[in-house]
DNA sequence: CCGACCCCATGAGAAATGTCACGGGGAGTT
DNA sequence: AACTCCCCGTGACATTTCTCATGGGGTCGG
């Protein structure tokens, strides 16, 4: 019997998938949150086997609560669960100590495959997406060029940009600048989305 | 017995759900696909009462789809299922004939809730959605406004939203700066985040 | 028919954005 | 110690964006 933790913040997905994962013999879920800072808790009181980790989750998100529970609750591994395969997910999360990772428009026989073979302590990833991953590349980004284009991400100005990062504007346009000639872009919204795309934001 | 069709890009999210819907045993899922040009055929043949529809799908999208299931299927009754609670969604929703609106993080009780109701005949939307509908009104947006609007999503120049538009370049501008007026941004990327985030795009 | 509103366009000035060259300071490597 | 790379800044320039005024043509309802 495999012990499953599960974290998604819609509650309907999060029921559901849960009904679908009842429908294998050898599951059972044990916990159920809709909060990254409450998987910690959840899974030393209910000890499952493996956690089921959506990434976009209020409090922290996944690929963090991946990190946490590989330090702290080893015997727990953690299988990302998420919409979109940016190669930069895939990276942190493995970087992080994630043991799985499945996208969301996968065939449901995957999903129950992956959390066998990683409650059996295999590593399992969408192939496709490992090769993408390996293509793109981590991040070219500095951390400061990385917070500028979060910043700049709702439109904000170059001045209110460099207030809210306490830099002056000339160097916010700097690295914007920066941002745009690595990620590819010839605008300050071209280069946030593609930023975006590639999971480096 | 409710006769169900579901439609959602996700593989893994339609299963689930299926597998959810399947613990009520007034429900029987008849048919479902993956894409949105896809729902018309799958509906003529199976009859379902409620059609369950995403809104983000390749083919043709679920606002689409209601709209085309109530002219021709008008026996089968459209419930929208999304992740994102736009106000301009649940409007056009409405309009294309969609008889109810869920988003998806409710609780499950609410969603087999919603589809007895709209199987009765009932007209079913979240409360609190529908407040902020009517409060944010219906697009302000001309055709051509949004339109533009459209093409600057990707971070486009003007000069190439004209070419694409075959505008001039001062007239993309014109349009931006109305959109962005009646939008209230003061700039064009924040324009496109406000627009879509209200589901006028 | 007239007003209202949308479509499309031009042009011009103010403001923001993007590019480039340059500099100094700090941390880490070789 | 020399080198590299990141951090932060300045200043200047070309380009783009945004605003505003103005105009013609179209459709639709009063």
């Amino acid at each position: 019997m495999i012990r499953l933790l599960l974290a998604d913040d819609q509650e309907l997905i999060r029921s559901a998938l849960a009904a679908l994962l009842a429908l294998e013999e050898d599951f059972e879920v044990v916990a159920s949150v809709g909060r990254g800072d409450e998987v910690a808790a959840a899974a030393k009181a209910t000890q499952p086997d493996v956690a089921l980790l959506d990434i976009e989750m209020p409090g922290i998100d996944g690929l963090a609560v991946a990190g946490v529970l590989s330090q702290e609750l080893p015997e727990c591994r953690s299988v990302i669960l998420t919409t979109f395969g940016r190669p930069g997910y895939l990276r942190r999360a493995m970087e992080s100590g994630a043991r799985g990772f499945v996208v969301k428009d996968s065939p449901p026989e995957q999903l129950a495959d992956a959390i066998r073979r990683v409650a059996a302590g295999e590593r399992v990833v969408d192939p496709l997406l490992a090769a993408t991953t390996l293509a793109t590349g981590s991040s070219p980004l500095t951390a400061r060029e990385r917070d500028v284009l979060v910043a700049a991400r709702a439109g904000t100005s170059a001045a209110e940009i460099a207030e809210k990062l306490f830099l002056s504007e000339g160097t916010v346009r700097n690295y914007l600048s920066a941002a745009m000639s690595k990620v590819g872009a010839r605008n300050r919204a071209e280069a946030v989305i593609r930023a975006d795309e590639y999971g480096w934001l």
